[in-house]
RNA sequence: GGCUCCAUAGUUCAACUGAAUAGAAUAUCAGAUUUCGGCUCUGAGGGUUGCAGGUUUGAAUCCUGCUGGAGUCACCA
């Protein structure tokens, strides 16, 4: 019984009665401010069902309405759109309805429905995560959680890059410059100690080219011909042979990597539920290809390379198998796939968080499984979205710009300290409680400026000046959050019961933001974007200070209206908990 | 060069996917509240939505052509 409803039919029902005429779409929005009214039904679209003055239309409309729909009190017309007073009762009831209610807005487990992986990270073992990650991590972790609350089951994976030549590279640096070093004995998170032993591998491959170039060689044979180079490869042979001590090595150095990844997930908060290793997929998709092959989906060359002509579809060929028989990226993506759906039958979809600078692969590679005929295919989403630059331009970890992801969120909770401590509202929180509270402030700040912006644009980051903690931010949203407990804490008195009142303006525009909550989280789903969650709750933020502002709760002197107004602010605050819980960001109880 | 994406107040972002005078924040200026947390609220100035056409009752939004930026077009991942 939602009043979109309530007024679609209406609408119709009343055109039908008024014209003898079906109208097959009704279109409304939220009133503006200034204008009275609460919905609006625009006319316009109607004339092309109904010749006739918009006016007039609309005011034969309106009457109907309230003559034949309760919750409609009045209305007026202005141009072609129809404003529509909604009555208190509605609102009440609306209220009365979702008071109760812990999960507001969030939708049970639909069991009919199939469930979806969502797969994001995904990094390169040989290098710490850094601000680009960050975006990923939680643009794919909140769109995850988004998802759920439709009512999907979902999965959030990711997939490990843990072979190939690039990972021998830090291996071998390791055995030659390493001594021995741990973690433990280095006291260096794991993932920074082998990135160190990555760059190592660099700068000594550079120094052998150089030392080449300088005996007499040209620069391509120097590069080709580098001794480190030649050890690293014949280290990728011995790995693929399955030699013991390469793969011993190999997989205490990606231990280490992995625990250094896990510390930096469970500070930004993230969490998988399964995970796929690039070790173990790399030769799946070749079985498949077998299978396009004898389909005719794919077909092979003289040189016995596998292609699939994507020409039809307004693509290129594109190579699936090298001449060599071995696999490539695409390769290895299609039998991940399929793999998925065999370990996980329930899954009916996938969601790939992944940079824009791979939409074309991303285009190729869902065309070739819907070729393929998988049913799923058509359910397959990249969720691209855009780099992160700095002021002085793209990151790159050769030239020491790359912003490093746990060093990001130190500086932010040490901007929240800073912070907090002036503003001094924490007496009685213990050491380890304020430390809480900093990264909850510090992280919520981040979270909130990366997810607020739409996936797909650039995200222009500034480490000085970007993240404020003052306007749409949300540190703000938090402080609201924080204010609105300390209100109910100090309302000690019964405020359990519900009651009937007339409402304020500034409450009813409250109302208003509540009801279309659940919708929103709707459409942040389909659009797979937490920025439609992230603005609002920013709105409906603002909407409780301007009635923070306006009337008193405390100090009301009518005793149900002041019941009421505690239970609102409450609602409010359970539902900014809800919102920022899928971005990812956690609100505290005092700041 | 082909294809894809982006361009909105000084700055950072919106605009419910075609509707009313393009909205917020920030910065600037002017005010309120001095009593539920002054990290609050109200107001002002600030725009030819990159440019030029077109479709439409109506365009930031759709189409065409430019300009500027990014990405991609590997038997790399």
């Amino acid at each position: 019984m939602n009043i979109q409803n309530v007024i679609d039919t209406n609408v119709k029902k009343g055109f039908l009665a008024l014209y003898d005429t079906e109208l097959p779409t009704v279109e409304f929005q939220a009133t503006r401010k200034e204008f009275d009214g609460d919905v609006t039904v625009v006319v316009f679209p109607m004339l092309r069902f109904k010749k006739g003055n918009p006016v007039q239309i609309g005011e034969d409309l309106g009457g109907y309405l309230v003559a034949n729909v309760k919750e409609i009190k009045d209305f007026n017309v202005v141009k072609g759109f129809l404003n529509l007073v909604i009555s208190d009762e509605f609102y009440l009831n609306f209220f009365q309805s979702i008071y109760k209610e812990t999960h507001f807005g969030i939708a049970t487990l639909h069991t009919d429905e199939k469930a979806v992986m969502v797969e994001y990270s995904s990094p390169n073992t040989n290098k710490p995560l850094h601000l680009g990650h960050v975006r990923n991590n939680l643009l794919g972790f909140s769109v995850a959680e988004i998802i759920k609350a439709t009512g999907k089951k979902v999965y959030k994976t990711q997939i490990i890059n843990d072979r190939g030549i690039h990972i021998c590279k830090s291996m071998l640096a390791w055995q030659k410059f390493g001594n021995g070093e741990t973690p433990i004995s280095t006291g260096l998170k794991g993932d920074k100690l082998v990135g160190n032993y990555y760059v190592k591998f660099d700068q000594e491959y550079k120094k052998e080219i150089a030392r080449l170039i300088a005996d007499g060689k040209n620069e391509e044979d120097a590069k080709k011909e580098a001794p480190i180079l030649l050890e690293a490869q014949e280290m990728l042979r011995k790995w693929e042979a399955g030699d013991a001590a390469t793969v011993a090595l190999w997989k205490e150095m990606n231990g280490w990597v992995y625990d250094g990844f896990e510390a930096t997930y469970s500070n930004m908060g993230v969490n998988f539920d399964t995970l796929y290793y690039e070790s173990d997929t790399y030769l799946l998709g070749k079985d498949v290809v077998t299978q396009g092959l004898e389909k005719g989906v794919f077909y092979r060359k003289e040189d016995n390379s596998v292609w699939c002509d994507l020409t039809a579809e307004g693509l290129d060929e594109k190579i699936v198998l090298r001449s060599d028989g071995t696999a490539v990226y695409m390769t290895q993506d299609i039998g991940t796939a399929i793999q998925r759906v065999k370990d996980y039958t329930d899954v009916g979809g996938m969601v790939y968080t992944v940079g824009n600078e791979q939409d074309y692969h991303f285009q190729v590679l869902f065309l070739i499984l819907k070729k393929l005929g998988f049913d799923w295919a058509k359910q397959l989403h990249h969720l691209s979205y855009g780099m992160v630059d700095l002021p002085s331009g793209k990151m790159k970890s050769r030239e020491g710009t790359v912003v490093d992801a746990d060093d990001l969120i130190d500086e932010m909770t040490a901007t929240a300290k800073e912070i907090s401590e002036e503003l001094g509202k924490l007496e009685g929180y213990s050491e380890s409680e304020k430390e809480e509270l900093y990264k909850i402030i510090g992280l919520g700040a981040l979270k909130y400026f990366v997810l607020k912006v739409d996936p797909k644009k650039r995200i222009l980051f500034d480490p000085k000046s970007s993240v404020d903690f003052q306007g749409n931010t949300g540190p703000f949203i938090q402080y609201t959050y924080a204010r609105i407990q300390s209100i109910i804490r100090k309302a000690n008195f019964d405020s359990s019961s519900m009651v009937t009142i007339e409402l304020h303006q500034k409450e009813k525009e409250l109302l208003k933001q509540l009801v279309v909550f659940p919708e929103t989280i709707q459409q942040a789903a389909t659009n797979y974007s937490p920025a439609i969650i992230a603005n609002y709750t920013y709105d409906l933020v603002k909407e409780f200070n301007s009635f923070y502002q306006n009337v008193s709760i405390l100090g009301e002197e009518n005793k149900d209206k002041k019941i009421f107004r505690v239970q609102l602010s409450n609602k409010v605050a359970q539902t900014i908990k809800i919102a920022f819980s899928l971005l990812g960001i956690q609100v505290p109880e005092r700041m």
